[in-house]
RNA sequence: GCUGGUGUGGCGCAGUGGUAGCGCAAUUGAUUCGUAAUCAAUAGGCCAGGGGUUCAAAUCCCCUCACCAGCUCCA
C-alpha cells in the first residue's frame, strides 16, 4: 500500500502502482475528467504515472498555474506530428511552451509559407480528433541515440549527447510521432481544444548565428475557444497602442526611408521630448547633478584610449577630417572622462555627478531596427558619477531610487537584471568580480528581486538593467547602472586625497530613461497615446459651436496661454460633434465647448478625456484645475 | 546580418497580363448647427527604385531599398 497525501491535507491509501489518473477517478469523476497531469512531491508527472511509495500528490487541472504550459507543450508535439505527416523528411529541433503559446523549430527542405500554416493547423485538428494518447517511455542513452539516429534526427542526437551522465532520458509518442522530451503531457491529443498557429520565422539552432537557421512555427493554445478569441482580440487591441502607429496618427515623430533608424521629431513630439527633458533636468538638479555637453565627433585616439576602437568598432560610424580618423560617438563616457580630466579634483568634490543628454549613434543591424525602440541614433540621459571607493554602494542605491522615482511617476512596472562579464571585455576577472559584487550588494540592500543575465555586461563593466514592457509585452532595456573601474584607469583619472596624494576614482555610468526615443516609445504605448496632461502636446482644445463664439474663443485662448497651458482653438465652420470627434481622436485631455451660453456667462462647458461632459465651469476654476494637474503630473 | 512576409494618392485598403479604383483626410462652395463624422464639387498616384520577359506589366522574373514578424545583437 502507498499513502497519498492530497492537497487539501487528507490522505488516502492505494495499492502500490496506482496511477495518478486512478486516484483522480477515485476522488471524483469530475476531477478525473478535468485532470491533465499530476504533481508528485513537487515534480510534474503524467496522469499515467504509477506511484511506488508514499507521496504528496496534486492533480493538475486547467485551473493549476502549471497547466497551461503542459497543455501548450503537448500542442507543440501535435504541431510537430502534423508537420511530420505533411512534410515527411523534416528534422525536428526543439518545441517548448513559451509565455503566450509555444513554438517548434523545423529543418525542412520545404520552405513553409503562410498558407502552409492553415494546412498544418487543419492537420493538427485532425490529430486532436483522433485523440491519440501521449505515451511516455524511459530509455537508455544508447537506445535513445539508436532510435533518433536511425530516424536521422541530428538535432535530437546532439541534445542527447549533451544530457548529463545521470539524466533520465524519456521519449513521448503520440501516433507516429516520437519526440525526446522530459514531459509531462496531457493524457491524449483529444484534450487540446482551442489551438491556433500564429506565425512563421527563422531561428538559429540553439540561438547561435553560427548554426543553421531553422524554420520556427509559433502557435498558441487555450483551454477553450472563448479564451483563444479573447487572446486574439487582446492582441488586436495591443496593436492599436503601437507607438509607430500612434506616432504617425498623433504627429509625434516619423522614421523616413531617407534615414532608416534615424527618427524625425515633429512639433508635437518635441513638446513631449522637451517636457521629459525639463522634468529630467529639474530632478537631476535636485539630486545633485551638474550638466555637461560633449561633442558628437571626436578623434580616433580618444576611442583607442577608451577601448571602443578595439571593442565596439562594428557598431560605430567613422569619418575623416583633415586626413585624420574621427568617430561619431556611440557612447558619451569618453567625452565625460575628458571633462573630468580637464580640472583637478579633491576628494571633497566627490561624488561628482555629471549628467549629459547626449546624442549617440550606433550601427545596429538593419533587421534589429524597431520604431523608436531600436534606432541608430538616440539621446541617452546619461550621467557619470565619479566617486571614492567607499561611496559606491550609496551612489548605486541613490541611482536605483532615482530610477524608481521616475518610473513611478509614469506608472511603469519594471524588472531588473544584473548583467555580468561578457566574452569581449576589458580588465581582469578580479576587478569584474569586485564590481559585480558591489552591484549585487546594492540590489540586495534595496531588497530588489533581480534576474542574472550572464555575459551581458558592457565591455568595461557589469550593469544593472531596468526593463520596461511594450504593448505586446516585449521588454526593452531602459535604465541601466554600470560600475566601471577600468575607464578611470585608461584615462588616468585622479583625485587628490586627504593624504595629498593622487588616487584613482571609481565611476558609474547610468541612464534613467535610457534613450529618450525609446522611452517615448514605451510612454506612448503605455498611455495608448492618451498622455497625462503635463505631457500632452495639446492640453486644452477650444471648440466653438458657431462663429459667434470665435471672439470669446480667442479671448480664452489668450487667458489659457498666459496661464502656461498649451491650447488650440478650433474655430472652423464645422458641427460641434465633428470637432469633438477630432479632438477625441487626437486624445486631447480637455475640450472646452464654447457656444452662446458660455460666451454670455463667461464660462466653459468642459469635456474631459475619459470622463465625458462635465458641464459648465468658471474659467478661473478650470484654469486652476488644469494647472494643478500639470503641476502634480497627475496620470 | 539571417529566415519568411509586405510595399498601390497623406492614411486605411481593393485591384493577378489589356486605358489605376474606394473610404477617410485635403481644397472649394453651401450650411451657423450644442457633446464622437452636414451636404456637394474639385484636386491628388512613373503602383518603393532599377533591370528584364511580353504586342501589352501594379500584376510574371531578377536585383536593390524600406517596412513587418521572429532569430541574432543592444539603450
Amino acid at each position: 500500500m502507498v499513502k497519498v497525501q492530497l492537497q487539501d491535507g487528507t490522505s488516502r491509501e492505494y495499492n502500490q502502482g496506482v496511477t495518478v489518473q486512478e486516484i483522480a477517478q477515485d476522488i471524483s469523476r469530475g476531477l478525473a475528467k478535468k485532470a491533465l497531469a499530476g504533481k508528485v512531491d513537487g515534480k510534474l508527472v503524467d496522469l499515467s504515472h504509477a506511484l511506488q511509495g508514499d507521496v504528496q500528490l496534486e492533480i493538475i487541472t486547467p485551473e493549476s498555474p502549471e497547466a497551461l504550459n503542459i497543455y501548450r507543450h503537448s500542442t507543440a508535439h501535435v504541431l510537430a506530428e502534423a508537420v511530420q505527416r505533411l512534410f515527411p523528411g523534416t528534422r525536428f529541433g526543439i518545441g517548448p511552451a513559451i509565455a503566450e503559446g509555444y513554438y517548434y523549430d523545423f529543418d525542412s527542405s520545404h520552405t513553409f509559407t503562410p498558407e502552409d500554416l492553415d494546412k498544418i493547423q487543419a492537420e493538427m485538428e485532425k490529430i486532436v480528433k483522433e485523440d491519440k494518447p501521449f505515451v511516455r517511455r524511459e530509455v537508455s542513452r544508447e537506445e535513445a541515440l539508436q532510435v533518433f539516429g536511425d530516424r536521422g534526427e541530428v538535432y535530437k542526437v546532439e541534445l542527447i549527447n549533451e544530457l548529463p551522465e545521470d539524466a533520465v532520458i524519456s521519449c513521448y509518442q503520440q501516433g507516429d510521432f516520437l519526440d525526446l522530451c522530459t514531459g509531462p503531457h496531457v493524457p491524449a491529443t483529444g484534450k487540446l481544444k482551442a489551438i491556433k498557429l500564429m506565425s512563421l520565422a527563422g531561428a538559429y539552432w540553439r540561438g547561435s548565428e553560427k548554426n543553421k537557421m531553422l524554420q520556427r512555427v509559433y502557435g498558441t493554445a487555450f483551454f477553450d475557444k472563448a479564451e483563444l478569441e479573447q487572446y486574439l482580440f487582446r492582441l488586436e487591441e495591443a496593436k492599436r497602442r503601437d507607438h509607430r502607429k500612434l506616432g504617425a496618427e498623433l504627429e509625434l515623430f516619423a522614421i523616413m526611408d531617407e534615414g532608416p533608424g534615424f527618427p524625425f521629431f515633429f512639433p508635437k513630439g518635441m513638446i513631449l521630448r522637451n517636457e521629459l527633458e525639463s522634468f529630467w533636468r529639474s530632478e537631476h538638479r535636485k539630486a545633485g547633478y551638474q550638466e555637461i555637453k560633449t561633442p558628437i565627433i571626436l578623434n580616433r585616439t580618444l576611442w583607442e584610449q577608451s577601448g571602443h576602437w578595439q571593442h565596439y568598432k562594428e557598431n560605430m560610424y567613422f569619418t575623416r577630417i583633415d586626413d585624420e580618423d574621427f568617430a561619431v560617438k556611440p557612447m558619451n563616457c569618453p567625452g565625460g572622462m575628458l571633462v573630468y580630466r580637464a580640472s583637478l579634483h579633491s576628494y571633497r568634490d566627490l561624488p561628482l555627478r555629471m549628467g549629459e543628454l547626449g546624442l549617440v549613434h550606433r550601427h545596429e543591424l538593419s533587421g534589429a531596427l524597431h520604431g523608436l525602440m531600436r534606432v541608430r541614433c538616440f539621446t541617452q540621459d546619461d550621467a557619470h558619477i565619479f566617486m571614492l571607493p567607499g561611496q559606491i554602494k550609496d551612489e548605486i542605491i541613490g541611482v536605483i531610487n532615482l530610477i524608481d522615482k521616475f518610473y513611478s511617476i509614469f506608472g511603469f512596472e519594471y524588472h531588473v537584471e544584473l548583467s555580468t562579464k561578457p566574452e569581449k571585455a576589458m580588465g581582469s576577472d578580479e576587478i569584474w568580480e569586485m564590481a559585480t559584487n558591489a552591484l549585487r550588494e546594492a540590489l540586495e540592500a534595496k531588497g530588489m528581486p533581480y534576474k542574472v543575465n550572464e555575459g551581458d555586461g558592457a565591455f568595461y563593466g557589469p550593469k544593472i538593467d531596468f526593463h520596461l514592457k511594450d504593448c505586446l509585452g516585449r521588454t526593452w532595456q531602459c535604465g541601466t547602472i554600470q560600475l566601471d573601474f577600468l575607464m578611470p584607469e585608461k584615462f588616468d583619472l585622479t583625485y587628490v586625497g586627504e593624504d595629498g596624494q593622487k588616487h584613482r576614482p571609481v565611476m558609474i555610468h547610468r541612464v534613467i530613461f535610457g534613450s529618450i526615443e525609446r522611452f517615448i516609445g514605451i510612454l506612448t504605448e503605455h498611455f495608448a497615446g492618451a498622455f497625462p496632461v503635463w505631457l500632452a502636446p495639446v492640453q486644452v482644445k477650444l471648440l466653438t459651436v458657431t462663429d459667434r463664439a470665435i471672439s470669446y474663443g480667442k479671448e480664452l485662448r489668450n487667458r489659457l496661454e498666459e496661464a502656461g497651458i498649451r491650447v488650440e482653438l478650433d474655430s472652423r465652420n464645422e458641427k460641434i460633434g465633428y470637432k469633438i470627434r477630432e479632438a477625441q481622436v487626437q486624445k486631447i485631455p480637455y475640450m472646452l465647448v464654447l457656444g452662446d451660453k458660455e460666451a454670455d456667462n463667461k464660462t466653459v462647458a468642459v469635456r474631459k478625456r475619459g470622463a465625458g461632459d462635465l458641464g459648465a465651469m468658471g474659467v478661473t476654476e478650470l484654469i486652476s484645475q488644469v494647472v494643478k494637474e500639470i503641476q502634480d503630473k497627475a496620470q
